[in-house]
DNA sequence: TGGAAATCTCAAAACGTTTTGAAGCAAGGC
DNA sequence: GCCTTGCTTCAAAACGTTTTGAGATTTCCA
């Protein structure tokens, strides 16, 4: 059922019912009704197609999902895309998602969104310090809004949970509790969250003054937590305390202590970051940091809509607080004084 | 750039410029080279939508995530959407999705999809036995491929990983070593996914002359995975071995079964399902299965690419075998000869 | 040399909307 | 009775493609 149609049943011009749709005050109230009783009968349906391309506007905005080995069923983007879906339906805006390793093949990925006109905006996720992408997106003028920072100088929308503060409490958390030598078990530097995650672990560190050198820093999977773990147990003097910047290293680092003979939470404490479902039921459960990504999520729709109705960049920032969540993966450290006694 | 504004600047008309960028023979070699060239050096590119509202194809897939409270971020749905997107990108297909609660606002994502003719076909995951929405596809006769299987009768195009014959094995091992009492964490049987899987338990049980009562089911999350364990384990008779139909729920039963003062596979065995990453790191690290995913999204592509060519859903179907990981979460029943022999 | 066939090109229509500019008509003021 | 105003409706253009059917030119053969 086609506007022209509709328009035929009702003996009126195709413009009258158009606009009788689109609720226009030039339309006699009379009419107006008779049009849209006749559309609800019939069940008229607008062809987005058609639309869209008279509007110009695809009314979709695009993410592209980071497919790299090892990483492509990262939880974290299964939650944006769960907190962001909602936030857009409510909107009347679609969302449509690539895939694409984070190397070359990904700026494929947006040259196609992109230059496609499929889309009217893009999500970014994961950014690294000096990201391509959102050169880029720059450089194309598409609206675009990053979960996460970047390097980049011209102004540009972003929403990030401040790892930096979080990661700071964390390691003064630590030291409260005794600890000495505590390690840092990091994603690489090329990631933005990688860099702000350490700033706080070393911030704290040095304001204690205490020695930096414990950290490690690969690819965020349980795998490389395991082996980073590893590593800083083999220390002359292990650290008895390690923050984890990302829950799957800690779930592989947890592993690492418990085979080397030690109990985490006792001998040696973890904390991670991002609360994944499983944090509740590592062994010991794990004390992290969530992240809210239901409000950044919201705040990426709103930010996004907001710049493809032109608005200047330059102001749309968010930097939200990441939340600790205690378990029992950390406590007093081992000779210290406050060791035995209540938690 | 646009077509037209391509034509004019080569002095052809908008249908020998199309024509020529499409491969039509009925434009001479020459002038084909010519508007190659040209459309290169300006860099156009279609507009998209106005191909679309031309063909009346969408180019588009749609899928629906489950953003129920405790799955939204089921990963199996992030490996699922990093195993299509290639797969369609590769067909020049974009994806959509579309987030909902699983149950009654579930219907009016997928009406929205369907109704505003935004895609041309749908994949469907988790499907319950009785699922609203195969028959809602049905009768609006918009094509679609499941993941799973369901009760519907009229033919419909699915994959499916086996894992009927997957459990039955799984079952058939604890049984070969040694375990007479073997209990059943499942997921609720309305999904299609845990009748499978309880059928193939129950099998091996039965053939093996085994009770069947120690089985229990909930949403398969960690939390229901460590409650479900403990009531086994408060049984007169507990299990000594026990089949997990998914990792989130094994990762629960684990620290149940630590938390009881028992030793995961020594005291009690436990076999998975899904091999998610945490499962290589848990304590042990977990005995499952692994769904072969990337192989049933290319079928699932396929499928629905055929189906809207106008292909009989009736024979598209593949069954897909699971494949066993073996770790160190499952071994000898305790008391059985084989005890503390080698694995 | 005339006509048919083959080759190449194009104007126009179509897809289903929204928007623009104008027209028809009644009421009201002079 | 003429002009303005306000209200309601509509024809036509536009968005950027693809497809259709036909026209123009060349080539080939009788």
């Amino acid at each position: 059922m086609t506007l022209t149609q509709l328009a035929q049943r009702l003996d009126l011009s195709v413009t009258t019912v158009s606009r009788a749709l689109a609720g226009y005050s030039d339309v006699a109230e009379a009419t107006r009704q008779r049009v849209r009783a006749e559309a609800a009968r019939v069940g008229y349906r607008p062809n987005l197609l058609a639309r869209r391309l008279q509007s110009g506007r695809a009314n979709t905005f695009g993410i592209v999902l980071p497919t790299a080995p090892g990483q492509f069923d990262d939880p974290f983007f299964m939650r944006l895309l769960g907190a962001l879906g909602p936030a857009l339906a409510e909107k009347e805006m679609d969302l449509l998602v690539s895939c694409a390793a984070p190397w070359g093949p990904e700026m494929r990925s947006y040259r196609n969104l992109v230059e496609g006109r499929r889309i009217d905006g893009m999500f970014l996720a994961r950014t690294a310090r000096d990201d391509p992408r959102v050169a880029y997106l720059l450089d194309e003028r598409i609206p675009f809004v990053i979960h996460g920072r970047c390097n980049e100088t011209r102004p540009h929308a972003y929403v990030d949970t401040d790892g930096q503060t979080a990661c700071r409490q964390a390691t003064e958390r630590l030291i409260g509790f005794g600890h000495r030598r505590i390690g840092l078990i990091n994603a690489p530097e090329s990631y933005n969250f990688a860099c702000h995650r350490q700033a706080g672990w070393r911030e704290a560190m040095i304001a204690a003054g205490l020695a930096t050198d414990a950290t490690r820093g690969a690819e965020p999977n349980e795998e490389n937590g395991f082996r980073l773990m590893r590593s800083l147990l083999g220390k002359a003097e292990p650290p008895t305390a390690v923050l984890c910047t990302t829950d799957r290293l800690a779930v592989g680092a947890l592993l690492a202590i418990n085979q080397a003979g030690f109990k985490p939470g006792v001998d040696v404490s973890v904390i991670g970051y991002d609360n994944l479902p499983v944090a509740e039921y590592t062994d010991p459960p794990l004390t992290t940091f969530e992240q809210p990504i239901d409000q950044a999520a919201r705040h990426m729709v709103a930010m996004l809509l907001d710049l493809i109705d032109g608005a200047d960049p330059a102001p749309l920032k968010a930097v939200l607080p990441a939340r600790l969540i205690v378990r029992q993966s950390d406590g007093p450290a081992p000779n210290h004084p406050n060791a035995g006694g209540l938690r």
